[in-house]
DNA sequence: ATGGTGGTGT
């Protein structure tokens, strides 16, 4: 609904109208006060050793309650041993705290055991042991132990509600938790707070925003998980624009906001690669002197490197005093996409040498493709083979083995490839064949192209980038018969992509284009201004690519459909509306056409213009008429 | 007296 407005200065323009200054927890406090504090706790188990079997249920509750915030193990399950050599038989309460105990612990098993020798439980212990449960991530167990507690007669309460919903993610999750929401329907827990924030969640998370909107809107009071919940769900939908204007609207209604909120608007800001803005929610994050938070320093690094400032990225990567595998992956992946390769394999090497944090199938992953953007096909394979024999640590998965593909295609090692996925242990993917089809695309291999084409279309017949690939393949081979059979087949069975759309950020108003929507205000004056640059290039040598038009129609039509493709009034509004000096920065939803490409090249070589282009798979940072990626992505 | 919701990288 927003996305197809084109000037959306209201949401841009007013992020940061209503600025309030947010406050975290601190964690400094407890730091300090550890070592007197295990100091007290020492003292307390001796005196427990002492008392005997003097001790009564408070006695014990105290203790338990320090041996569950310091996460004190050992000593936690003394106070256990104690009550069992004592012959103190603990209550409902005692017993649950001493789950919770376990839970924190890290050792479930011990908490599962003392929940299954239980004499009697009430909610609070189902709801314990289903949280254990689900915060672990064992969310089958979690739903199974709801639905043993219902059938012992317990009734679930807005406890038990806010909790089990998020084992509710999954794969057999939805269809339970619908019937979870109409129980909770029935027992009237649906306005509550928690069970609502967790309830829109679960809805969000499976794509239907719009049951998750309603359920925020019929919440009688808001807090801040509530509207971070359903701010986020828009962001993780990738409805940034949605996400934007609902977070604006509810800091106007007095919304308080804390880190995890801004790591939220963070992701729909990256979405959008809307810089300026970016750079006022960090402004703002210092300003009002947060902690550094981990996962908010990452959502940092996420934002400056998709809106193209790796600079940024690895400023905040550098000052972080702790990283996570999500920290390494986020800075790899963005070396990756703007293909630096070198910066890939050399941060790489260091996470290796420092041997702080195991890398996982992302890390590599993002180290295989940024090997590949990069065409370092050897490195990458001597990285894939490390995997193969174990040196990383981490098994290789099908994207993975699609990275191989990918390595080896580009290089030109086309039989190969196709020899690699005939070895594959498993059904080659969509994927994993597109790669091939790619690179046969662009070595000129129609014999290998035809094969994996067709059994391409055959896996993936409703997807219509393949055609394209494989007509261009023919086209470029001069083989028009079989274009054209091609072209009927997927008209017949394809179905409707995402349409195209480009956009461009100037003075914090991120201006959209789209080939079939004329609304921009400056709409009529840009399509002139691209056929103008167009017949300026063709002096300077630009043939349109016309095999980039699949439609049936002659030549000439074929070049003015090329000439209205959204990337090119976005880059040629930037050009014409920003100083000289400033690199001009496209943002496009799939992957840029070969002509589109070629179009920013000659805009780079004419005019002396950087143009920074992000599209699905990657930046490209076109320079005097070359682009970062090699003519390959 | 015991239990609960939102977040970062593909």
């Amino acid at each position: 609904m927003f996305l197809s407005k084109h000037v959306l200065s209201s949401t841009h323009k007013a992020l940061f109208q209503n600025l309030r200054l947010f406050s975290l927890p601190s964690n400094s406090h407890h730091v300090l006060s550890t070592h007197s504090r295990d100091t007290q706790l020492r003292e307390a188990l001796l005196q427990m050793a002492l008392r005997g079997h003097d001790m009564n249920f408070q006695d014990y509750n105290t203790l338990l309650n320090e041996c569950v915030s310091k996460r004190a193990f050992r000593e936690g399950q003394r106070v256990h041993a104690h009550m069992i050599t004592t012959n103190y038989f603990p209550c409902v309460f005692l017993r649950t705290r001493l789950i919770v105990f376990y839970v924190k612990c890290d050792s479930l098993t011990n908490a599962r055991n003392l929940f299954d020798e239980m004499p009697e439980r009430n909610v609070v212990s189902w709801t314990a042991m289903i949280s254990a449960y689900s915060q672990r991530g064992y969310a089958s167990q979690a739903l199974s132990l709801f639905v043993q507690m219902l059938r012992t007669d317990t009734e679930p309460n807005e406890f038990t509600f806010a909790t089990v919903l998020t084992s509710c993610i999954g794969s057999l999750g939805f269809v339970l938790g619908r019937q979870i929401h109409s129980l909770i329907i029935k027992l009237n827990y649906e306005a509550h707070v928690y069970v609502g924030s967790s309830l829109l969640d679960m809805y969000a998370k499976y794509g239907k925003i719009h049951e998750a909107r309603g359920i925020f809107q019929c919440l009688p009071e808001r807090d801040v998980v509530s509207c971070t919940a359903i701010i986020s769900g828009y962001a993780q939908l990738g409805l940034d624009q949605e996400a934007l204007e609902l977070f604006r609207q509810l800091q106007d209604e007095g919304m308080q906001s804390n880190y995890v909120t801004y790591t939220s608007v963070l992701t729909a800001l990256s979405g959008l690669a809307a810089l300026d803005h970016g750079k006022q929610v960090h402004n703002h994050l210092l300003r009002s002197e947060v902690p550094s938070f981990v996962v908010l320093q990452n959502s940092l690094i996420d934002m400056y490197s998709k809106c193209g400032n790796l600079t940024y990225a690895r400023r905040i990567f550098d000052t972080m005093h702790e990283r996570t595998v999500i920290s390494w992956n986020a800075m790899l992946v963005g070396y990756s996409k703007h293909g630096e390769g070198r910066e890939v394999v050399e941060l790489f090497d260091l996470m290796r040498d420092e041997n702080k944090v195991k890398p996982d199938g992302v890390t590599v992953l993002a180290v295989l493709s940024g090997c590949s953007h990069a065409g370092l096909e050897d490195k990458g394979m001597d990285i894939f083979y490390d995997m193969t024999s174990g040196k990383i640590g981490v098994e290789p998965d099908t994207k993975h083995y699609g990275c191989v593909v990918d390595l080896l295609g580009r290089a030109g090692r086309i039989e190969e490839a196709l020899e690699f996925i005939r070895k594959l242990p498993f059904e080659p993917s969509a994927a994993i064949w597109g790669c091939l089809l790619g690179a046969c695309n662009v070595h000129l291999n129609v014999d290998i192209g035809k094969i994996v084409g067709h059994r391409l279309l055959e896996i993936e017949p409703e997807n219509a980038g393949n055609y394209v690939i494989l007509s261009n393949l023919y086209a470029s081979a001069g083989r028009w018969e079989e274009v054209r059979s091609l072209r009927n087949l997927m008209f017949k069975k394809t179905v409707r992509k995402e349409p195209g759309r480009s956009w461009i950020e100037l003075d914090q108003i991120l201006h959209t284009f789209h080939a079939s929507d004329c609304s921009h205000p400056r709409r009529k004056e840009l399509s002139a201004k691209v056929q103008e640059l167009s017949v300026r290039f063709k002096e300077a040598g630009y043939v349109p690519d016309l095999s980039c038009v699949l439609h049936d129609v002659d030549e000439e039509q074929k070049e003015k459909i090329l000439l209205s493709h959204s990337e090119k009034l976005a880059l040629c509004f930037g050009l014409i509306a920003t100083p000289e000096s400033v690199t001009i920065r496209v943002i496009k939803n799939l992957r840029i056409c070969v002509d589109c490409h070629n179009f920013a090249k000659y805009i780079s070589k004419i005019y002396g213009r950087e143009v920074s282009l992000r599209d699905k798979n990657r930046f490209h940072r076109i320079v005097g008429g070359k682009c970062s990626c090699g003519d390959y992505w």
